[in-house]
DNA sequence: ATGACGATTTACT
DNA sequence: GTAAATCGTCATA
């Protein structure tokens, strides 16, 4: 017998334990995978990521230690999603990292689509009345666009990647090519002193992010 | 019970 | 560039 594909591993529970700020760094070139109940994979390549660091941090839903059912998986074990719903119409999806009870995370901003990019396309447009086609570059380019194409919403958070067929990370075996860009967080300006520490990153020259 | 506000996206001037 | 869309969540009472 010989393999004929590449070999596909799953991200662990150790691989989530990172902190924010590591994991943000390696989420990066990391493929998101969302599998529906028809058994169809949408997936991405992640290009764009931001940290929240947590109680400390004045941006991040957690700061304070504020622990409501919506931020309660935050709370949950390292690989734990955190997906929530704001201005009235769209979702975000986190990866919670660090230690387990640690309400630490990363935000998922920006995907390059790999698999089932004619349905990512369909979920993209259905819900926008745009006229001009949807660029290829803009199906996943936004935290929102990406809970959107991949149908992922409030029903999944709390979901575990490390356990669930529905939502995972996989390792990718051709390494990310590129390096890191760092620059401040996007829309938050209402954290203060947080609002201009550069917590996120995206890969340089790619296409797919939401902003440069 | 009420009011203010979004870890955004889209359309429009 | 500006502004609208749209409602769950959270703090206050």
């Amino acid at each position: 017998m010989s393999r004929t594909g590449p070999i596909v591993t799953r991200w662990t529970r150790r691989d989530f334990s990172a902190d924010p700020v590591t994991l943000a760094q390696r989420l990066i070139g990391a493929r998101l995978v969302r599998t529906l109940e028809s058994g169809c994979r949408l997936s991405g390549i992640i290009v764009e990521t931001e940290a929240y660091l947590g109680v400390l941090d004045k941006a991040a839903h957690s700061f304070g230690g504020r622990r409501t059912p919506r931020t309660e998986p935050m709370y949950g074990p390292p690989g734990t999603a955190y997906v929530y719903f704001t201005y009235g119409m769209h979702h975000c999806m986190n990866v919670v990292c660090g230690a387990e009870g640690e309400p630490v995370a990363v935000l998922l901003r920006a995907l390059e689509p790999v698999e089932g990019i004619d349905a990512i396309h369909a979920n993209r447009s259905r819900q926008s009345k745009r006229r001009a086609p949807l660029k290829a570059t803009d199906l996943c380019s936004g935290p929102a666009k990406i809970c959107q194409g991949l149908e992922i919403d409030r029903s999944l958070s709390g979901c575990d990647l490390v356990m669930s067929d529905r939502l995972l990370v996989e390792h990718e075996p051709n390494k990310r090519a590129g390096e890191l860009v760092n620059t401040p967080r996007i829309g938050v300006g209402y954290a203060q002193e947080w609002t201009a520490k550069p917590l996120r990153w995206r890969l340089s020259g790619n296409r797919h992010v939401s902003r440069n």
